[in-house]
DNA sequence: CGTTAATCGAGACGGTACGTCCTGTCTTCGG
DNA sequence: CCGAAGACAGGACGTACCGTCTCGATTAACG
């Protein structure tokens, strides 16, 4: 995605090389931003220049829109994975929801979280978005899988949907709060055991 | 909500009262302008004022911000409810989750879904954004009120959770299709049945 | 030229008269604001229905343009002549010009200057401008010609050309103190000097 | 005053140089606007920008105001001084004062009276207008400094005042049609004759 | 004495322009 | 060629007024 991107790995580009310390400043100085709270509509990509001592053709020589720019720093966060135990399916699911429920590392969750939800609206962004996601979906399909084999979960679950299931409702919850009789404290537990108990009557 | 709103009814307001017709006019523009594929940022003021033929004045005379007012004319939409017959929990549920996934009414329910997303971000429009949708959800809950006291659904069953389960995967593959493995198509039933067998082994 | 001018005095208009009280407010109320300081051009006939406590229409249902309002609320300042001894010509010609360089009547004259400038730029305006302005123009003729009568000014002079002379100095000083060298505190004595003795050498 | 000032002439401004085809074409733009008869207050920046082809940034970046504007693009006319034959004083001053009364390239003339009167409400913008006429009336003192040395003039002559007498009349019968008994077209003679001549009785 | 009709206040109407901000591109200089 | 700095054309923002219009409520004289 960067410029960084060359055809021929022996041929160095004439001129001066782009410089890492600009690039480093501009995601730095988007991650700050979007710290203080502004949406990304409002991230204006002034502000984010002014803020790194940047040049705006320095940015857009590298984004080619606002958006991407975001998804690349947000990519950058490189948001951690809980330590699974995994001696159980359901404590497994419940560690990896929390992460989705509550950032424990406040701002940069707080960002992550808010981020996502905004960039949903862009179709051609998803692609960058499911890069920065499908670690964490991954590593759920995989608690599932284990539990299938260790004969914990039916056979015959539909993984894919019951990823849906079980992170769907987390993020709509954390980013827009989509329920206001549901607490975002105890979400991750009672999700996590309506999912595996199911809803029919045994 | 809307202008009309007085606080003693016997009184009118004193000056010129403010034009249906322009307020028509304006909630029509709005619709038309998101049918046409514009984003709700994209969709700018000056715009729906000029496809009205109405002042800007006459806009934010009445909403502070273009964000009320395309919940405002989303709203309006008045986004219609499938007749539920009743005799299966199942099949109402897929019913309802139909309408999610796949509005019959094309243009609006393309709006519909569009606008969702995107306000989803600004969380002092979620007042407005519930007042659209909790109809549905409410329609949702009764059928598993009905589902418990029919014996059909588990008595302890947690209402407000399964809830979750069933709308915010519909939901979020609609808006911004989150799990490129799922089709829309054939997702309701996926997502009832999981939901009502549960992931557990029996 | 205010709506109360008849054709057949006799017959009284149908419906209810003028407010009178509206008038004397609205007059009021301009005269208060640019006492203030406002131009004529910042000055805003909602700003003037404001402080009279009037409806814009009751104003403009009487003045066609905020000009004419302007003009007509100068008029009704009905500014006063200087009192004439009549003993000298150049006394007489001082006192006139005094009372155009410094009013002595602080704020009203000061509107008066103030106004009379802005006025300029409107042709359509200046008959209302001239009905204001003709009383001391007059006066300053009626000293001219009696100049000639009482053989103290030339029998030859050309009266019209001698009150610009006179007059058209103060005005643009006055207004726009047009010379960064000339003082209008001792103009009138020096302007009336040079105009009486003339510029050839004797 | 141009944005070509600089502190040291030698340190370029960093950052690409304003454009200076923008900024003609911004005076132009002024200039044909004026011409077609729109006064200061009615011309509008917005149409300014248009007819220049150009962002409204582009004109607030160079002035702070509209008035500023017009007065350099009024300055920009740099209108000519006539040629003065020095011969007789009478002759030159009359020549003077015809520039003044009738400008002979009608269309730029016009707009120079036309921006002259309504300059003059604004006592900020007192400095521009100054500079400039200021040519204008020193090149009459000229003639008066000239006068007193060959005899012509009274060595005691008032020559600050004598230039108002000579120039105030003009400038307000050009711009304001101040006295309606007098034609600009003999006015500067018998100006002229007035002045040089004096109304006292010989 | 009840019409009739113009006026009152209030304020909404379709517009125009304001001055600011940001977009994405460009043009300059020095490194 | 990249760096910052910042100007460029363009477009939208939200505000302020313009001059007109519609309201319900007054306020007279006329019938």
């Amino acid at each position: 995605m960067t410029a960084t991107d060359v055809v021929d790995p022996d041929r160095r580009a004439p001129g001066r090389p782009r410089s890492a310390r600009a690039e480093q400043a501009i995601i730095e100085a988007v991650l700050e931003l979007l710290g203080t709270g502004v949406s990304i509509e409002a991230l204006s990509v002034e502000s984010v220049a002014a803020r790194a001592g940047v040049g705006k053709a320095t940015i857009y020589r590298r984004w080619p829109s606002k958006e991407e720019l975001v998804v690349e720093a947000v990519a950058a966060l490189k948001l951690p994975l809980p330590d699974l135990r995994g001696e159980s399916v359901r404590d497994d699911l419940v560690a990896l929801l929390r992460v989705t429920g509550q950032e424990p590392d406040r701002d940069r969750g707080k960002v992550m979280s808010c981020v996502m939800a905004q960039l949903s609206r862009n179709p051609d962004l998803y692609g960058w978005y499911q890069k920065v996601i499908e670690p964490r979906r991954e590593a759920t399909r995989e608690v599932l899988r284990r539990g299938i084999s260790a004969g914990e979960l039916r056979a015959d679950l539909d993984i894919e949907v019951t990823l849906g299931l079980l992170m769907a409702p987390m993020i709509m919850q954390r980013s827009m709060r989509w329920s206001p009789r549901l607490d975002i404290a105890d979400l991750p537990e009672r999700v996590v055991d309506a999912v595996l108990s199911g809803a029919a009557r045994q």
